[in-house]
DNA sequence: CATTTTATGTCAGTGTTGTTGACATTCCAA
DNA sequence: TTGGAATGTCAACAACACTGACATAAAATG
């Protein structure tokens, strides 16, 4: 991947405080944009940010584990049962006991909780995919790949697996 | 800047709604590890994120005035100034009556500020360099234009201005 | 000079999201 | 059958945001 400059690696990464400042103060600001519009959809529905990760992360793992979603938000368990129960009770997840294992939760969205999960799910890849374009394909990869650089290795998995899981 | 690829822009901006949810995963994880050493130090001070972004700012801009962070940090007076007031009451940041006008406070690290802000600094910016080692020079340049296009408009002018501020 | 606006600080109340700790239930597995 | 894992729930608390209201000082404006 790239590594099409004219410049060797080595004299392009002299990193001054100042460029890594830089850096720093970017993620601030673009986490902020990044979050902005869906902020704005949840403050109608009477929900936060919790809300929208947890929405995320069943879509995206329809019938995925409690345990599973703790893994991957990293929060309590306390904290993550309050927000879904209040998806569960409000009728946007469907928590179904395990088959294999009755002990487990499996998590599914229902229609509506579908309807608000692309609801914000459009409002942020509006934003990124304007950012994308703005910045060119070049930057697109770059961008990846300076961000899962900058996970926690724990983290990753939960990122680098099913590079383009089944669809 | 870059453009050095042999595809055109087009052809490699075709953005599937898997390749955008990659990148807000990415953000979402990435964010999380940008953010987790300077929250170990700070819980060790009974500090949180809030304080950090304060000794950022005021370490950035010194004799930044209040309503200056407002507009930076995006929060409102109430709540930076119980944030401010811990700093001040600590013996972090020294406040000033400004001099042209006195209404206005001029915001200063004290040296047990500048330590601090230094050892927080130090951690984020050592994540930051080890995730632009190995993500290579071109990422680096990608990573910010990316994050400065998600930005908010508004908020770009925190970040654009003083491209390489006077040292 | 009188009035208004601006900058800041403060108090009280509230909401979201996180935390610990404790305890109950269910149920797989050794 | 006992132990431990998975889940749920209750209570208490803290950080950090919010709104609204009010006070003070000083600049700006008429």
């Amino acid at each position: 991947m790239a590594e099409s400059g004219s410049q060797s690696s080595e004299s392009l990464l002299f990193l001054t405080d100042e460029q890594l400042r830089r850096g720093i103060e970017a993620m601030f600001f673009a986490y902020r944009g990044f979050t902005a519009d869906p902020d704005r959809i949840l403050e109608q529905h009477a929900y936060g940010r919790a809300h929208h990760r947890a929405l995320h992360f069943v879509a995206r793992y329809p019938g995925t584990t409690v345990n599973n979603l703790l893994d991957i938000l990293g929060v309590t368990k306390q904290s993550l049962n309050r927000v879904l129960r209040a998806l569960v009770d409000d009728g946007l997840v469907d928590s179904r006991v395990g088959t294999r294992d009755k002990r487990e939760r499996n998590l599914y969205l229902t229609q509506s909780g579908t309807a608000l999960e692309q609801e914000l799910s459009d409002a942020q890849r509006s934003r990124m995919r304007a950012a994308y374009r703005a910045a060119g394909p070049e930057a697109v990869a770059g961008f990846r790949n300076v961000l899962e650089a900058m996970m926690d290795p724990e983290m990753r998995k939960h990122f680098s697996d099913s590079k383009e899981p089944a669809r």
